[in-house]
DNA sequence: GCTATGCTGTAGACACTCTACGGCTAGGCC
DNA sequence: GGCCTAGCCGTAGAGTGTCTACAGCATAGC
């Protein structure tokens, strides 16, 4: 019987997610759940990262060194660790902008008609 | 061990890769080898799809009925399988195209620095 | 005591890309 | 002729990362 529980939909594309901790990162340190909502808030409700995918990507950026872990107390009086960025992550923010940054552009290049030169012998149809 | 073979880089960002065929698709029939040049020519030789990912690819746009193939020849006289976007595709790339703008749209503003109301009492809506 | 929410985490399914092959044809070069 | 490169299609399996689903514990409100 069918009835496929998994929705087979990739919300957030894969690479992206690194780069939203980073990015929500560079304004302090906070905890998983702090930031998965803040992801959620600055984008408008647009974005959201599941907690299957949250906490294992922040073990993998740590293992990279790129943020650092330290156990505190939420706002709300519970433990909760909060991850910050380190000088190597900070770095690898900025590569990984870049990187998405000329990523986005040269997606727009391929939606364009082609410069001119494309001499098209085939359209017309 | 030994020196993994596998480079351990996404080039692409997985989903995309879709929105790349059927956008190159737009402005005429193409075989799966001119599709992977147009591409790569496109995005100035940012973007490269490797052949185990693109008739893959194809055969599963084929399926969803979003581009329809017929062998043919090609310039080179050579047997080439052509693709052509249906108008089902067609539709497929608008909403696909939308949705990545959307997507780009919150990842940029996950960047910012959150428009000042931060202290925002949940809405008010 | 019970439940909702905050908080961390793991296991396994699934999708998609990549590397690495294989095969076949046309054309240029020796 | 034989050989090699380029054009063209394709598959198998590895790797990565996301998601769904589940589990556990703490705090606060009823």
């Amino acid at each position: 019987m069918a009835k496929p529980r998994y929705r087979t939909r990739i919300e957030l594309l894969q690479g992206t997610l690194d780069l939203l901790i980073l990015r929500t990162l560079q304004w302090g340190p906070e905890h998983g759940y702090g930031i998965s909502q803040a992801i959620r808030t600055a984008s408008g409700e647009r974005l959201t990262v599941e907690t299957g995918s949250l906490y294992p990507a922040l073990h993998r950026l740590e293992r990279q060194g790129w943020i650092a872990a330290q156990w505190g107390e939420s706002a709300n009086k519970q433990r909760a660790k909060f991850y910050r960025l380190t000088a190597l992550g900070r770095r690898q923010m900025a590569r990984q902008d870049s990187r998405w940054a000329e990523f986005v552009e040269a997606v727009s290049r391929v939606g364009r008609p082609a410069p001119e030169a494309r001499a098209t012998p085939e359209a017309s149809a």
